[in-house]
RNA sequence: GGGCGUUUAGCUCAGCUGGCUAGAGCGCUCGCCUCACACGCGAGAGGUCACUGGUUCGAGUCCAGUAUCGCCCA
């Protein structure tokens, strides 16, 4: 300790992870049970064990932290659950890139093999994520930790399914679906990307059979023209409905379809003629079902050209798209190629075109499911932040679709139904049956097929808790807290949670979703594995340390929007933490040297929880300040401040930086509460920086000199440390943890004291205003002084005036703050007399300013100066007259803001006045 | 095409229930290595709050329209 104390700068090394072993190790991180307050529970949104964690996970990481500490510190049991998700397609992808490097195919290798490895890598990839987790300080209880695939989760999943088929909600179709002819799967909705892509629509012409003229479709893909079996007209379309029920002669193939009606066709747009292809065009799909057309497929599953194609076959999809085009020319059955840009659905994973593919696949009605989801939402029974997003999750659960389950994959939770080979009998089971349960055959093959992933996450608020065995569990810490995640998965994810937890357990999954912003790169990219975009967090923490990044995360984030992350973006919770590490070193060495007890004076411990409203009325802090201060350093520390100390100890800069810590736990609070947490951490930053560090501590330097009142001093000094300390712990763990161990007086772990609570307004109004004047004339010298250009070194003397000759003493008691703060040698107050020449000149409310200077030449500066600032002055009083000369505005405006305007106008005219004395002053 | 959102200082953004003489951080300019901190201290410059109209005593804030950029859904 006394070495770090001795750096000249802050470093996170060895601190950090001295503490996060230091917490496990005490088990802080599990709940406490003896605490009687309702649980604060998350569930980890699961991270992928595909790779590394990004900063995206940092941010949503270092904002559950936030609430998961701030809760603890308020004297809730808190549990937190971490967990990671399988993430079936990406790791099957990387598992199957890796074992190609070796030179083996997933497919020769088979399914067991290929599972091997999968395992093999995830537990590789497990161990690197909860390093990083673990790094960045989360305070997970890690004994609670869950996988999708795990035997539990496996479990869940299994009954999940099961019960859904038994009531009929899970059913197995052929259908077209989104295939990926790259991965060789079906894949939802979801995952389909749709992008603008160039393109073309070729006009070809369709003979009619009779082999009297033609027609003409237009088509974006014209290689699917094999899989058509009709060509459409809108039914009521005049110039072409006569044409229904003729047949037309499919180019290139020896195949005749007839013309259709079918609303589908629009008249205006294209030729008016449509094929229709229902094996490969979702639209085309319902017409063919509607019509009741065959579906003929003409591609194979990786897209490409079947024997339906002829010469074709064989050919993959786009290569045949060229050479179809190139044959129709040659047939003169070419009309036209116009330029023609649309929508084109990419698997979200792997970028591939997705081909729309009839096959067989299990899938989930949704729209019973939805119901609840959609009033719980609706009536506020869950609550999403920001509110914007309910608008986005109405709308898609309205909308909603049959979500397809099934994946063509081998990572991932193999459907729980087996096939009897003998009689066809199809059953599901949550273990392999004995035998089929029709005939008894023993010859029985389990569907080849795995869940979606989404299928496993989406009972992640209950299966970590060990639903749907431990009851328990469920009881106590079922519904939880809070959601944090990125809007991107909302659909996803978080309404899939809402929808499965009404449904298994009857109730809401959580009380709350709090929606974070996405993490771009400088250039407004998302940061994600693929682009390598993202810097390993471990490098950042290792360079910059956890605290530095959570704070420079969570303080430049604004509540649920965007942000962009670069490097210099850290500087701040560096330079931050650095800054809490220089003011503690001055406290303390002050402290030593006073040689103050370096132990707690004996006491009880401080309790869990710190209600500030509860030590004493508004009023009570301005009689008894010495009495209230007790009570606060009781509060925060257990015992009695190690100095005795009566009313007139505390000072007046004293007074006004408790009145200022005491207003940052108020916002603090009530930031939290709103879950503006940018807002929070940014308020506690603000007073510690700017107010304790920036106006306090300079203005108490020469008392932690005077034995006399040194100790009084330091114990102020050291309780605003301590509570300042309270207040970042959520953001910045482990500075404060070791900050606060620093402090003599401190007992125990930081982590598990109280957060202070005050929910009404902070006290010592009186002193506030007296302090601010300080500053405020304080502010003016050092204008007068820096725009003169007055060297630092010289001191000089500076003379206040008042009309008021009251208020001398007044004045008197703080020129002594005045003078240390502005660095004069000597300040003076005086009522009237004549103005002190050469002298520079300010005006600090109704407070002249005087620096009386010989060395005054550069009367045009001065000049200029006042001239400036007095057309400032006249340009504001015009806008209060005004205000105040109308009529409507004196009758109908609230009396405090009429009020406001007076009193500016009054102040205004006051300094207008004494710079325009002074101007004609110089000009005589 | 439907929906959601953005537009405020050079950059990134605050500005919550209309009272604002519009703020912060970074950047910039000037002055300081003042015995905690140059990862610092002090001072300063910089804005027709996208545009048009409306409501109001009063609009960055509310309403309507336009433009702009972005996201989601089809």
């Amino acid at each position: 300790m006394e070495d770090i104390r001795q750096l000249s700068q802050y470093s996170p090394e060895n601190i950090e992870k001295k503490w996060y072993e230091a917490w496990e190790q005490a088990g802080l991180f599990a709940p406490d049970e003896t605490l009687e307050d309702d649980a604060f529970v998350i569930t980890l949104p699961p991270p992928n064990v595909t790779g590394i964690l990004h900063m995206g996970h940092c941010l949503g990481n270092s904002i559950q932290d936030m609430l998961v500490r701030w809760a603890r510190m308020r004297g809730r049991p808190t549990v937190w659950v971490p967990g990671m998700d399988h993430a079936s397609i990406a790791t099957e992808q990387v598992v199957s890139k890796q074992m190609a490097a070796e030179g083996i195919s997933k497919r020769e290798a088979g399914r067991e093999k290929f599972l091997e490895k999968a395992w093999e890598w995830k537990d590789f990839t497990h161990d690197r994520i909860s390093q990083q987790i673990r790094r960045l300080g989360c305070s997970l209880d890690w004994e609670r930790e869950a996988f999708t695939m795990d035997e539990a989760r496996n479990k869940a999943v299994t009954k999940a399914f099961i019960s859904l088929k038994e009531k009929g909600l899970i059913y197995r179709d052929v259908y077209l679906v989104n295939w990926c002819p790259h991965d060789l799967t079906a894949i939802s909705d979801d995952e389909v990307e749709h992008k603008e892509v160039e393109g073309s629509l070729w006009h070809l012409r369709y003979p009619f059979a009779d082999g009297k003229g033609h027609l003409t479709v237009a088509t974006t893909r014209p290689e699917t023209m094999f899989g058509d079996v009709a060509v459409a007209v809108h039914p009521e379309d005049p110039e072409r409905k006569h044409l229904i029920g003729r047949l037309v002669k499919l180019p290139l193939t020896d195949r005749e379809i007839p013309i259709i009606g079918d609303h589908h066709a629009d008249p205006e747009k294209g030729t008016g003629f449509v094929k229709i292809t229902p094996a490969h065009d979702p639209n085309d799909f319902e017409v063919g079902r509607r019509n009741d057309l065959p579906q003929i497929i003409c591609m194979t599953p990786s897209a490409l050209m079947n024997e339906q194609a002829g010469q074709f076959e064989g050919m993959e999809r786009y290569q045949c798209r060229k050479a179809v085009v190139s044959a129709m020319d040659e047939l003169g059955l070419l009309d036209k190629i116009e330029k023609n840009t649309h929508q084109v659905g990419h698997h979200d994973r792997c970028g591939h075109v997705i081909e729309p593919y009839l096959s067989k696949q299990w899938f989930l009605r949704m729209d019973k499911l939805a119901e609840p989801a959609v009033s719980a939402v609706q009536d506020g029974e869950i609550t999403l932040f920001p509110e914007r997003w309910v608008g986005v999750y109405n709308n898609w659960m309205t909308n909603i679709r049959d979500w397809c389950i099934s994946r063509q994959l081998w990572w991932g939770h193999r459907i729980p139904v087996w096939y009897c080979d003998d009689c066809g009998n199809e059953m599901a089971a949550s273990a392999s049956p004995a035998g089929c349960s029709k005939c008894q055959s023993k010859n029985l093959t389990q569907d080849d097929d795995v869940l979606d992933t989404w299928f496993s996450s989406w009972l992640w608020t209950f299966s970590p808790l060990g639903w749907p065995e431990n009851d328990e569990e469920i009881k106590k810490y079922h519904p939880t807290s809070v959601l944090v995640t990125a809007a991107d998965i909302i659909f996803f994810w978080v309404a899939r949670m809402i929808m499965a937890s009404y449904e298994f357990l009857d109730e809401k999954p959580f009380n709350e979703v709090l929606f974070t912003g996405i993490v771009r790169d400088e250039k407004g990219q998302k940061m994600s594995k693929s682009l390598g975009n993202s810097p390993d967090p471990i490098d950042i923490i290792d360079n910059y340390g956890a605290d530095a990044l959570r704070c420079s995360l969570v303080m430049l984030t604004p509540t649920g929007q965007d942000i962009f992350f670069s490097e210099s973006t850290l500087e701040v919770g560096r330079n931050f933490c650095n800054k809490i590490f220089q003011a503690t070193k001055l406290v303390l060495g002050m402290w030593d040297e006073a040689g103050l007890p370096q132990e707690a004076t004996v006491g009880a411990e401080a309790p869990r929880t710190l209600d500030l409203a509860s030590l004493g009325q508004s009023s009570d802090w301005e009689q008894e300040p010495a009495r209230m201060f007790a009570q606060l350093w009781d509060g925060v520390f257990g015992g009695k401040p190690p100095v005795e100390m009566v009313d007139a100890d505390l000072k007046l800069e004293d007074r006004w930086v408790l009145s200022q810590l005491l207003k940052a736990v108020n916002e603090a609070g009530a930031n939290m509460n709103k879950r503006r947490l940018n807002d929070a951490a940014y308020c506690v930053f603000n007073f510690f920086r700017h107010e304790y560090c920036d106006w306090y501590l300079e203005a108490v330097k020469p008392r932690l000199r005077d034995e006399s009142q040194q100790g009084v001093a330091l114990c102020v000094a050291v309780l605003n440390l301590a509570m300042s300390y309270k207040l970042l712990h959520p953001v910045m763990p482990f500075i404060t943890e070791e900050l606060w161990s620093w402090l003599p007086p401190s007992r125990g772990y930081l982590m598990t004291s109280s957060f202070p609570v005050l929910e009404k307004e902070a006290p010592f109004a009186s002193d506030f205003d007296d302090f601010e004047q300080v500053k405020e004339i304080v502010n003016v010298v050092r204008n007068v002084r820096n725009e003169l250009g007055v060297q630092p070194g010289k001191r000089g003397a500076a003379i206040l005036r008042v009309a008021d000759e009251s208020r001398i003493p007044g004045l008197q008691s703080i020129s002594g703050l005045v003078a240390l703060l502005a660095k004069m040698e000597t300040v003076e107050v005086v009522s009237g007399g004549e103005d002190p020449t050469p002298a520079g000149v300010g005006v600090a409310g109704t407070v002249e300013i005087f620096l009386p200077m010989k060395g005054l030449v550069d009367l045009d500066k001065e000049k200029a100066r006042l001239q400036k600032e007095h057309a400032k002055l006249a340009g504001w009083m015009k806008g209060c007259k005004a205000k105040l000369a109308n009529k409507k505005f004196t009758d109908n405006a609230p009396d405090h803001v009429v009020q406001q305007q007076k009193d500016l106008l009054a102040e205004n005219e006051n300094k207008a006045a004494t710079l325009l004395h002074r101007l004609e002053a110089l000009d005589s």
